[in-house]
DNA sequence: CGCTTAATTGATCAACATCAACAGTAGTGG
DNA sequence: CCACTACTGTTGATGTTGATCAATTAAGCG
């Protein structure tokens, strides 16, 4: 179910943008670091495979030993209320940082959705690091920023748009990815089961699935199979803008 | 209407605290700053006092010239939708940072709810100085941590939380800030209108003071004037536990 | 092909938005 | 001090969105 690799060349990528550009002109989605700073912090950590959908990777309240970087795969972050109700907080996609954590404890759990590796760095050792590599630490400052924004940006969705409209973002969110989306043919393959879609959205499957209907009836997505949609990108970009 | 202090010695203090202890328990609500690094930090910036409630700090599109420290007040960040729809994204209380961009522009708009004092930095410089002091940056790094956990739960709130409940848990962030609240009397004075507290909740002023009387006749909330609101706070806590 | 899980559809009910009217509250000038 | 005015807050009535429960169908998979 999960396979340890100590020593792993999975390459290091953290995906982010700089919202104050320093350097000028980063247009690129993933953070550049050093080719000497990447090999560094490859050695900090391990490489980790959760080979089975559903794998647990950490749960809410564990003690935080680790920071995790995902290389590959999709992971979602989810919270589970005490009446045992479930919030996903958040995607995570190639090249995103996960683990956050509130007094040394996970605030939330994590769950491999597709066969997912991830780099694993301890906490201490990696805190050490940073204060000494101050690029690097740079890099992890943006990143955090750049995670600030899309959840302030999702804090908006979930507090002005009707469920369609939360769809319709997350379709767009999904879009961006190029794995699982063919520009070409205008083809999503929606990784997620519809429930992860709903506990994102803060809502019922039903009502997702109604919202699907909608867009559908609408045009501005095609249903081919349950997680294969043909999206009106443009459209749905219209549609979904705040 | 706003006046700026070149020379001025307004106090930093940065809320937020470690999620990951890298220092052993520091309990306080405050990154601690060294005092020499506070005070190159004071000259990096300038403080502006904003003395009428609803006057514009920044607005969403903006060039984000500063990143801003609020030192006394309290602000708004809130994005306006297309329509004309406003949603508030966060209220920042002393010590908080706003101002985030991206592409250079700021995202959301930030007004003064009541009077406030901010210290604000250059972008360019203040990012100089920061890969210049690894301890500063790493201040900057946890508050943009907290900042995120904060932005997570309130994901969370908003999407499985009805109204009072949302209601609750802002009754209960607003209570940990002594200015506002008496811990004594258990008296809350409710620094923004109701439209504020509603569009920060992602519903209606009319469906906020609902929740308002709803709480009061559950007996969590006493009513004595619009804007002050004597809360059980323990039973508030339980309430609205995640 | 059967079997398990995921997705879908329909019917009913509660939470909330919306519109309209009204009551406090605070500020201003006579 | 009162009267006038402009907000801000509150209440009531009605329609809509989405939650919930129950039943059914469609996909994936050994």
């Amino acid at each position: 179910m999960e396979t340890i690799t100590a020593l792993s060349h999975a390459p290091i990528r953290i995906r982010g943008v700089r919202g104050w550009p320093g350097d000028r002109g980063t247009e690129a989605p993933h953070l550049e670091l050093a080719p000497a700073e990447k090999a560094e912090l490859a050695r900090l950590g391990e490489v980790v495979d959760f080979k089975t959908p559903g794998s647990l990777i950490f749960s809410q309240g564990d003690d935080a030993a680790f920071i995790h970087l995902l290389v590959d795969g999709l992971v979602r972050t989810y919270h589970t209320l005490q009446n045992g109700e479930r919030q996903v907080v958040a995607f995570h996609w190639p090249g995103d940082l996960l683990g956050l954590a509130e007094d040394g404890r996970h605030v939330s759990s994590a769950q491999a959705i597709v066969p997912s590796r991830i780099y694993r760095f301890p906490t201490a050792k990696l805190a050490r690091f940073l204060l000494k590599h101050p690029k690097v630490q740079d890099g992890f400052l943006v990143k955090a920023m750049h995670d600030l924004r899309a959840a302030q940006r999702q804090l908006i969705v979930m507090g002005k748009f009707d469920v369609t409209r939360r769809l319709a973002a997350l379709l767009v969110d999904c879009s961006g990815h190029e794995h699982y989306f063919d520009p070409k043919s205008g083809v999503l393959t929606l990784p997620m089961s519809r429930d992860d879609v709903a506990d994102y959205l803060g809502t019922s499957v039903e009502t997702v699935i109604r919202a699907v209907t909608r867009l559908h009836r609408e045009g501005l997505v095609e249903r081919i199979r349950p997680r294969e949609l043909k999206l009106d990108l443009d459209r749905l970009k219209g549609f979904a803008a705040l």
